[in-house]
DNA sequence: CTGTTAGCGCCTTCAT
DNA sequence: ATGAAGGCGCTAACAG
C-alpha cells in the first residue's frame, strides 16, 4: 500500500506539499498539483483516514443509538440523521442495544475512546437508568418526552395524544380504552397524561380498567383487543399508543365480530406507511420521523461545533390524520 | 486528556508495561497490574482507540450498504448483522446510500481508505452497475439473486416464486396477476421465472398483460391493483413480489368492491411482521430477514480473517405461509 | 509556494 | 516480567 512518502518520493516533491495538495489544492502551483496527481495515480494511492484522523484528533463519526433497529419508526429517523450526517461529511455508527444496557454502555464509551463525537440516543429517557446525557459526551435525545434533561427532539406526546381523545368524544365516544406501551416507559406516560386531560377537559371519569397495557408490539394490541371484548361494558372506541398495536388491535376486534370502525373506532400513533394502506386505514398522529432524525443531528453537530445553541429543546409539529378506522359510535 | 505516558509517569512502569497490561493482564505481575490499575482509575484514563486502531492498521469496522434502510426488511438484515459484529467485536458503519451510487462509492472507499474492513453489501447485484465485488475490496452481498459473482446469501427466489404461484394454481386459479418490482430489479428478474415456472409446469399461457409492474412500495400495489379491476378478463389471484405492494392491493381490491380472498386471492412476498396482522392476514413467503444477515456477516469474517471458505454462495432456507388472503377462486 | 521537522498515542520488537 | 526505542502515516508549524 503505497504512502505519502511514496508519493513524495515519486512526484520529487515532500510530503507536506502532497498533503496541502490533498487538503488545499488552490494552495499549491498547478505544475506541482499535475505532478502529485499523476504520482499519487500511478502509484493508485489512497489516503490512510484512520491515520488522519488519529493525527487530527477527530473521528468524525457519530453513534446512534437505537433500541432495535428493526422498527421502523426508529429506522425513519436513523434515515433522517443520516442525510444530515453525510452532508456534513460525517459518519453514522449504528447503535442497535437490543435493548441492553450493557450494550448501551459499549456504545457510549466510544465517545470516551475517541471513535467516535457524539451520539444521539433514540431511547427515552427515564429517570434512574439513564446513561445519558453525561458530562464530557456530547449527546442528543431523540424523540424524548416530557422533563428529558440534556439537547432533545421531540413532538408534544401530551398535546396529541390529548387531540386524539378528544377528537373521539367530539365523534360521541365516551367510554375510551387505551392499550398502552409498558407502564414505566416514559412515552406511555406522556401520552396517557393527554388522555387524562381530554377526558377531565370533557368531564368524563377516568377508568383506569380501561387501561390495557401493552408493550408497542403488534402482538400485545391483538391480546389487550380480545381483552376489551371480554369486557361486561366494552368502550365503543380504543386510543392506542402505536399503530402497530392499533393495527392488530383492529384485528383483533374483526375476529371477534366487531366492525371498524362502526362496532370500534380504533386510532394510532407514528402514522407508518402501512396505515394509510391497511384495510381500514388508520386514524393516527403522524409524527415527523424523518424530521427528527434530521433535527436531531444538526443540533448535535451544533454541539460538536461548539456552539452553544440558542435552543437547545425542540418540539416539532406533528400531524393529526383523520382517516377510516374512526367514526361516530352506533 | 490522559494518555498512556500519563499513566506511565503516574505508575512509575513504562508505556510498554500499561499497553500490555491492558492487552494481556496475565502477562503482567499482579503487583504492577494494581499499580497499572490505579494509576489509571486515578487520571480516568481511557485509551485513545484511533490511536490503536491507527497502529494496529485496522479499523475493526464493516460498512453495510442499503438502499433504504426505511425498509423493514433492510434493517432486519443489518439487525442480524449487528448481532454478529458485536459479537466479533466489530463495529458497523451505516451505509445508507438511498439509491446514490455517488454515496455508494463513497463507503466503497471506505474501506480502501482504511476506514472499514469489509463491505455487506444489501443491494442486489445488477450487471453493469455494480460496485462489488471488486478486487481489493473484501465483500459479500447479502439477499441477492441468482448468478450473482462474489461471496453471497440468499435464498432461492425462483423457487419460493413458483412454489407460490403452484399453491395458486393448486387452489384452482388459472389466470394468476403479478404486481411486480421495477422491471430491470434483480429480484423482479427471479420472481418473474418462478412464476413463468410455475405457469408451464401446469400448461397454463403465459400473459405478459397480466404482469403490472411496481416498484416494491405500497402506493404502486395499490395502484396496480386498480389496473387489475379495471382489465376486461380480471385475474382471479394476483402474485404480489413483496408484501407491502401485496398489503396495499388487497385494499385496493377492497376499495373496489373485490373481497379477498373470495373473489381475489393475494399473496406477498418477504413476511413482515404486519402481514399476520393486517386484514386479511396474508399468505406470503417468509424471509429469514435475520438469519441472512447473520450468515452474511459470519461469511465476511471468515473471508476478512484470510481463511478461504469452502462455500461462498449460502442459499437459505424460506417458509412459504398461508394465512387468509388466499382461497380457491368462485 | 515548498521543504523540513516534529510529533499525535500507541504497540512491538529487542534487550535486559 | 519489564524498559527503551522506534515508527505506523499523516499534518502543522516554521523557515526559507
Amino acid at each position: 500500500m503505497a504512502t505519502i512518502r511514496d508519493v513524495s518520493r515519486e512526484s520529487g516533491l515532500s510530503t507536506g506539499t502532497i498533503s496541502k495538495a490533498l487538503s488545499t489544492p488552490e494552495k499549491v502551483s498547478p505544475k506541482n498539483l499535475a505532478r502529485v496527481e499523476a504520482a499519487i495515480k500511478k502509484l493508485n494511492y489512497k489516503p490512510n483516514m484512520l491515520s488522519q484522523k488519529f493525527r487530527k484528533k477527530t473521528s468524525n463519526t457519530i453513534v446512534v443509538l437505537v433500541p432495535d433497529i428493526a422498527n421502523l419508526f426508529f429506522a425513519k429517523v436513523i434515515s433522517g440523521i443520516e442525510t444530515v450526517a453525510q452532508k456534513e461529511g460525517f459518519s453514522v455508527l449504528l447503535g442497535d442495544t437490543k435493548d441492553s444496557i450493557e450494550r448501551e454502555k459499549e456504545f457510549v464509551s466510544m465517545v470516551e475512546t475517541k471513535l467516535a463525537d457524539g451520539i444521539i440516543n433514540l431511547r427515552p429517557y427515564k429517570d434512574g437508568d439513564a446513561l445519558l446525557p453525561k458530562e464530557g459526551i456530547i449527546s442528543v435525545n431523540a424523540s424524548s418526552c416530557e422533563n428529558t434533561p440534556g439537547a432533545t427532539v421531540r413532538i408534544d406526546n401530551v398535546q396529541a395524544s390529548q387531540k386524539v381523545v378528544e377528537y373521539l368524544i367530539s365523534l360521541g365516544h365516551k367510554r375510551i380504552g387505551v392499550i398502552s406501551g409498558l407502564a414505566d416507559n416514559p412515552h406511555t406516560v406522556d401520552r396517557l397524561k393527554g388522555y387524562k386531560k381530554a377526558l377531565s377537559n370533557f368531564d368524563i371519569e377516568y377508568d383506569a380498567d380501561l387501561i390495557v397495557e401493552g408493550d408497542f408490539n403488534y402482538w400485545s394490541g391483538l391480546s389487550a383487543a380480545e381483552t376489551f371484548t371480554r369486557m361486561a361494558d366494552i368502550p365503543t372506541a380504543v386510543f392506542c399508543m402505536n399503530d402497530q398495536m392499533a393495527i392488530a388491535a383492529m384485528k383483533g376486534f374483526t375476529d371477534k365480530g366487531l366492525k371498524v370502525p362502526d362496532d370500534m373506532s380504533v386510532t394510532g400513533f407514528d402514522d407508518m406507511n402501512v396505515s394509510r394502506y391497511c384495510t381500514p386505514t388508520l386514524t393516527t398522529v403522524a409524527q415527523p420521523a424523518e424530521k427528527i432524525g434530521e433535527k436531531s443531528a444538526e443540533l448535535l453537530f451544533e454541539l460538536l461545533s461548539g456552539i452553544k445553541p440558542k435552543v437547545t429543546e425542540h418540539i416539532l409539529p406533528y400531524e393529526f390524520v383523520i382517516r377510516e378506522s374512526t367514526s361516530a359510535p352506533k
